[in-house]
DNA sequence: TAGTGGTCTAGACCACAGC
DNA sequence: CTGTGGTCTAGACCACTAT
């Protein structure tokens, strides 16, 4: 086989999808079987086999034992923002990343704090608040409480060289994250440290990270609307 | 081979996460190669390969042809946010959706279009401007051009029984979207048709949708940020 | 040159679906 | 029952890396 071209289970692959986009085969119908493509191809059934395993694990096909191979249902259309961590972001835009420590102390467990990280009362958080900059810009207004069970040694980090981020992920393997993302108008003293107008619309990203079975991290960042925005492809 | 229990390529996946799960590899170093992993499973080099290589493709390895296999760096710290469509995220909520035609007209590409479409100035475009209501309260703004060379029956789209986006995706296979999400104070206009103050906080999201090899639609869409987020979990 | 991954084959046996 | 997908083998040749 000329390797010059590209791999026969690519090749395939690439017919597969052809069919497919070009609306020759639509949604629901079945597709030839396996037997049928390692003929139509002069391949063996395992190399038609990874092509179409393949383009099954990426959703486009849908196979059924005994049955046969189908074109997927349409995917479901969902747009996916991918939120990276800011210190990675801004050096990926070439940029420098700054931050500024506004505050760091600690403090104990009450009102929503109990409910959010699902402790007792009392039970020790560590707070801390960070403006991001970009270029010197700020770009990042970071609220975050932090389960001292999970991040002991929180307090005596060095904010100028990590971020709190990339401390909590080497303590400990994150588990999960939920997320919402709403906007608000910035408040008098969070307009101030990002420097921009009261009531400026902002982007405010509300996470919380779970690490070792509990709940390890709850952060409300603040992005200016003005200069900062999600973006992605599909 | 008892398949009662779970495929030999896949116990081979199970047993090399696990293996880096519980730090016995590193991230960075080398792994078994598939010789090894063949011997030590019993299994045929072509079994290994299948477990290792869907592994590579979850990125949880990294392989160098003629060098080895590695335990892959730190996972890409992202936080995916999905963005669905407006009528099926009310009607998911178990609420009432519907939608109010504000204006429906056809256009020519000029100014920013013909960038934003990549067309010659004089293209047919259709223009529509729609609010959505989630049980009579309005929570999307929805500003949107559609390029008619993919959706010629755009103007005749009964718009209260399908939306724009339902229609889009039946006429042409959907190939791509970009997008942002911004927070931007309401100007006048589109606060009075949100029932939101002037100058409220709103998220705006700018979709570009292409099909056929073009874009097909450009989409502006207000949230009011009072009353509505984008949310997840992983 | 020896070892690695990358691909491919020609069989095989199994579980399952549909007739 | 036949045909489908699901898995697996024991080879093979290749391109590449390391020594």
């Amino acid at each position: 086989m000329p390797q010059t071209a590209q791999p026969l289970y690519q090749q395939i692959k690439d017919y597969l999808l052809k069919e497919i986009q070009d609306g020759r085969w639509k949604e629901g119908e079945v597709i030839p079987s396996e037997n049928a493509l390692a003929r139509q191809f002069g391949a063996s059934r395992m190399t038609v086999n990874r092509a179409v395993r393949e383009l099954t694990a990426e959703s486009v096909l849908k196979r059924i034992q005994g049955s046969g191979t189908y074109v997927a249902p349409r995917k479901y259309q969902a747009t996916l923002v991918a939120i990276k961590n800011i210190a990675d972001e801004v050096r990926g835009r070439g940029h420098r990343h700054s931050s500024k420590l506004l505050r760091l102390e600690r403090g104990e467990a009450r009102d929503a704090h109990i409910m959010q990280f699902e402790v007792e009362p009392g039970h020790l958080l560590f707070h801390s608040i960070i403006v991001h900059f970009d270029n010197q810009v700020p770009i990042q207004y970071e609220d975050r409480w932090v389960n001292a069970k999970v991040a002991p040694g929180y307090m005596d980090l060095d904010f100028s060289v990590s971020t709190p981020n990339e401390y909590l992920m080497r303590v400990a393997p994150l588990q999960g994250v939920k997320y919402s993302i709403e906007a608000v108008n910035a408040p008098s003293e969070i307009a101030r440290y990002l420097a921009v107008p009261e009531d400026e619309a902002c982007l405010v990203l509300y996470r919380t990270t779970y690490a070792l079975d509990q709940v390890a991290s709850v952060a409300t960042m603040w992005y200016p609307g003005s200069r900062y925005q999600f973006e992605g492809r599909i």
